[in-house]
RNA sequence: UGCCGCAUAGCUCAGUCGGUAGAGCAGCUGACUGUUAAUCAGCGGGUCACAGGUUCGAGUCCUGUUGCGGCAGCCA
């Protein structure tokens, strides 16, 4: 068996009276006095292979194998479909069973489950339309996401995993540690080895990667353009439908850039990664359309077409004050935009993305760069209807003495952040950079409700199966 | 972490006033010469999440626990 055999995607494209074999498991079985109709599916793309099976073909043995789940090869040959649904159909000589699945058993039902069930068999789930065009369109956007940096001369970074610094204040943070150790393999008890971080692995607390952001940076300043792709970790007790403990972040960081040009990137980045996933999956946006989000292709369309509004917080707060709509939470210069506010801007005003810049300094990151009226800070975020904020990024602030100010303003240490400050010490540069929820992303484009939809095994507080 | 909701067959759900459990789908058996979530007939299938409590009697009422979901906060 050769890994390159004809995907059944491929295998109607082939021409009529071809002999050929088609690998897969099978989504269905049909039976009519005489004849079989198996629906099989490799995954390689949205539809089935419908493989005809007469009576007599195969034995009695293999046929009864032949149920929901059971993985075969059918040889045959390529024929034209005498009934509508499909043009070609494969008409089957033999078939060779290598899985049989007991159908009294076998969990994945060719009807009705919910999302909730289906997460419950996250590793059967992807035989099934909803996830096999999940994870299609989740390995499409991935490469697209390489191909729109490629193209724009961005050196792909791989920043740690592990980081010794506590304080990239992105929210709360996974320790790592060797000083927890199981008291044996019999005894399922743990341990504590020693409570003093030095004589711990690292020699000090050391910590799962909530961004790659700082260490981006100084790829950028000598490598010009970078971007990350990578897992990234948040130990917020938050169980929403938006956030995991482990998810995908992309974060581009370019020199001699400003919040200009990180917008336009941004926005340049959202079209053109959208707008590859139209054209390469057709067929799975649309049974997204139909059966997951009846406005997504419209949305996806217009997102493409049309320019992101651009506003300053500013003028956020004074068309929400102006808005006439009554909010739980107060609107006035200086507080934090809700989920509510962001909604009605996005939804309700605007109906498409929606980029907003300069915030107040004292809600944002103290990396971000003071602008002139010493309240503001050159920081960006694009809000989509439907999920929120999908990118948050800035301008960097790249003057030392203001930066070294804004660390202690925000009650950190100088210290851990020697290297960091050495970028402005030693040739520093106007930059500018931004992160992408790699699955905030894939819920916009694909329409899906639940973020845990999207990864193919989720981890948030209290669930780590699989 | 806070508030709210849910937990009954493999799945999706109904279960009235507290009186010993029901449907559709799936599965199995059979019928039907081309089906498309096939159709038709029949059959099997239950620790009513768990632990207590009230009661002659609890799926149903009360308390607690666990799990799941929604919203909010936090964020990407």
């Amino acid at each position: 068996m050769d890994y390159r055999r004809t995907y059944v995607r491929d295998l109607f494209k082939l021409a009529p009276r071809t002999q050929t074999s088609a690998y897969g498991w099978v989504k269905t079985r049909r039976d009519s006095k005489g004849i079989s109709f198996v629906q099989l599916s490799d995954g390689s793309c949205f539809k089935d292979l419908q493989v005809v099976v007469n009576e007599g073909v195969l034995s009695a043995d293999v046929l009864r194998q032949i149920t929901t789940g059971a993985c075969v090869r059918f040889d045959g040959e390529i024929v034209e479909s005498p009934a509508a649904g499909q043009a070609v159909e494969l008409l089957a000589t033999g078939a060779e069973i290598y899985g049989a699945a007991d159908p009294e058993k076998y969990p994945l039902q060719k009807k009705g489950a919910t999302m909730e069930f289906l997460r419950e068999i996250s590793h059967l789930r992807v035989r099934g339309n909803t996830f096999g065009a999940v994870f299609r369109v989740r390995a499409q956007a991935a490469f697209a996401i390489h191909k729109f940096f490629y193209d724009r001369g961005f050196h792909y970074i791989h920043t740690p995993i592990i980081t010794a610094s506590d304080c990239e204040g992105a929210g709360a943070m996974f320790a790592v540690s060797t000083a927890l150790e199981s008291a044996g393999h019999e005894n399922p008890a743990y341990q504590l080895k020693t409570k003093d971080p030095a004589e711990d692995f690292f020699g000090k607390p050391a910590f799962l990667t909530v961004s790659g952001q700082l260490e981006g940076e100084t790829m950028a300043l000598g490598l010009t353009n970078i971007y990350t792709f990578g897992p990234t970790f948040r130990a917020e007790n938050s169980s929403t439908s938006r956030h995991l403990a482990e998810f995908w972040m992309v974060e581009p960081e370019m020199a001699f850039c400003d919040l200009e040009g990180n917008m336009n990137c941004a926005e340049e980045f959202l079209k053109e990664v959208i707008g590859h996933i139209l054209e390469n999956s057709a067929a799975d946006l649309e049974f997204f359309n139909q059966r997951i989000e009846p406005e997504l292709l419209k949305t996806l369309n217009h997102v493409v077409e049309s320019p992101f509004e651009r506003l300053t917080y500013t003028e956020a707060i004074k068309m929400l004050e102006g808005s006439g709509e009554t909010f739980e939470y107060p609107v006035f210069w200086g507080a934090d935009l809700q989920s509510e506010h962001e909604r009605w801007l996005t939804e309700v005003k605007v109906g498409r993305p929606v980029i907003l810049t300069d915030y107040p300094k004292e809600i944002k990151a103290f990396y971000m760069r003071e602008n002139e009226d010493g309240k503001t800070v050159r920081a960006m975020d694009v809000l989509a209807p439907r999920i929120g904020e999908i990118i948050g990024g800035s301008q960097r602030e790249e003057r030392l003495d203001v930066l070294e100010r804004k660390i202690q303003e925000f009650g950190l240490p100088l210290e851990p952040y020697w290297w960091y400050l050495d970028l402005r010490r030693y040739g520093s540069a106007p930059h500018a950079g931004f992160g992408l929820g790699f699955e905030r992303l894939l819920m916009y484009v694909t329409g899906m409700k639940n973020i845990r939809d999207v990864i193919p095994y989720h981890r948030t507080p209290g669930n780590a199966e699989f």
